[in-house]
DNA sequence: GGAAACCTTGAGATAACCTTGAGATTTCAC
DNA sequence: GTGAAATCTCAAGGTTATCTCAAGGTTTCC
């Protein structure tokens, strides 16, 4: 989260460098700061900031003409700073699109938190890797890193896995794999899921008809032996 | 999972109606819902929800008196309903200890996500583990813990294990142990599971000659004692 | 002491699973 | 749209851990 880009939109040079310090201190590392609508939308044609942080009070292009052109072109989140009495600012602001909006002077922990929050929720933690013995999945890309290669996973071997790694190390039934491929009625499936099972082994284990990943558990399921759990 | 409760505090009646609705097709069994802050409180008192969802707007006690109210006395987790535009109750709510927010309108699935999301993170799955003399018994891997090492049971063994342990110190007839592995035709195959018996002894007992667990009520079948009850 | 109930061991039978290939289906690029 | 490529499905034959069962031994109880 530390290395999300932050575009501070603000022509201020004061708020600018209060701005940057206080995330400076919170540890983010990619603060980019612009004192006019027209370099911010030069820098976003560009490079792709995680958030934007937007006066309104702008002589210019202002806050909302930007909002307006940020949005033709983007859908990243943009936190809007208004000043106190500028109530209807706020409607505005979200009608046009805006994530959220902060009234001067605020607080430090208070830009902190706001940011926070939005980065949360546009961004959500996704990271999902599960080492095992001989490879890495990345269940997010739904690829196996092995020496250095990316492969790539069907939809069904994803599916299988995700389960797997779900419960890793736990038992899961052929009957609960089966349905999650196929819904309710899955009798007559088995066979399927062994193939599936079969390929998904070539990918991710050394000797795939001797796995020790995807372990079978005879007339119980399978399950998952992973080296780290998924975070 | 799914027979979590899940308690929902809202004054508009279509709202309860709605929520409900969503929550009983994705197959949960306990929701309950109220249309007050007090009725809320008062539910907490006698019963534990496992998670609430909350209206921040309502008349009387709003979201944010009850969420304080509640975490005077309790950790349940909080899923907040907000209106858009009250953009200030996010904060206001994660400052109080909610867990996660919902802007309104939203859609069915958004809800159910995000509920399954805190109960998964809230109440972390743990295995069914039972605690014998001589070692560890996890029924979700099937897999017996002896001095640090992991020995597999086999199905037949796991079905005998699960429900000996499911009436854990009370007397199985041999008459249902054969019936759970074979069915309602059973006759004959008494020796066939005094064998089965014989291999779980020489996993979970010291002396499987000498069993002290898994042990035998002669002319009536076998009972299984453990040292803690499974939980 | 004797019968009934249960234990122990080993080896053959078997059900569960593996492996491969080929046809059906879906997906994707042109 | 159309064709090619990827993916999915399913069947047939092979493999193996697990299951079954029998034969002989031991304990328990009357």
């Amino acid at each position: 989260m530390l290395d999300k880009e932050i575009l501070v939109v603000d022509d201020e040079k004061d708020l600018r460098t209060m701005i940057r310090s206080i995330f400076d201190n919170a540890g983010y590392t990619q603060v980019w700061t612009v004192a006019s609508g027209e370099e911010a939308l030069a820098l976003i044609a560009k490079k792709t900031p995680g958030i934007i942080i937007l006066d309104v009070m702008m002589p210019g292009m202002d806050g909302f003409g930007l909002l307006q052109e940020i949005r033709a072109v983007s859908k990243v989140p943009v936190l809007m700073l208004t000043a106190k009495g500028e109530a209807e600012d706020r409607f505005a602001g979200f009608e046009l699109g805006a994530d959220d909006y902060l009234v001067k002077p605020f607080l430090p922990k208070e830009l902190l938190l706001r940011v926070q929050a939005i980065l949360k929720r546009a961004y959500p933690e996704k990271d999902r890797i599960v080492k095992l013995d001989a490879v890495l999945v990345d269940l997010d890309r739904a690829e196996v890193l092995k020496e250095g290669q990316r492969i790539p996973l069907t939809a069904k071997e994803y599916s299988i896995f995700e389960k797997l790694a779900e419960n890793a190390g736990r038992i899961v039934t052929i009957g609960i794999l089966c349905q999650t491929l196929c819904g309710e009625i899955w009798q007559g499936y088995e066979t399927t899921l062994m193939t599936h099972i079969r390929h998904l082994r070539e990918k991710i284990e050394e000797n795939p008809s001797k796995p020790v990943s995807l372990l079978t558990v005879k007339g119980l399921g399978y399950k998952l032996r992973v080296k780290e759990p998924e975070k």
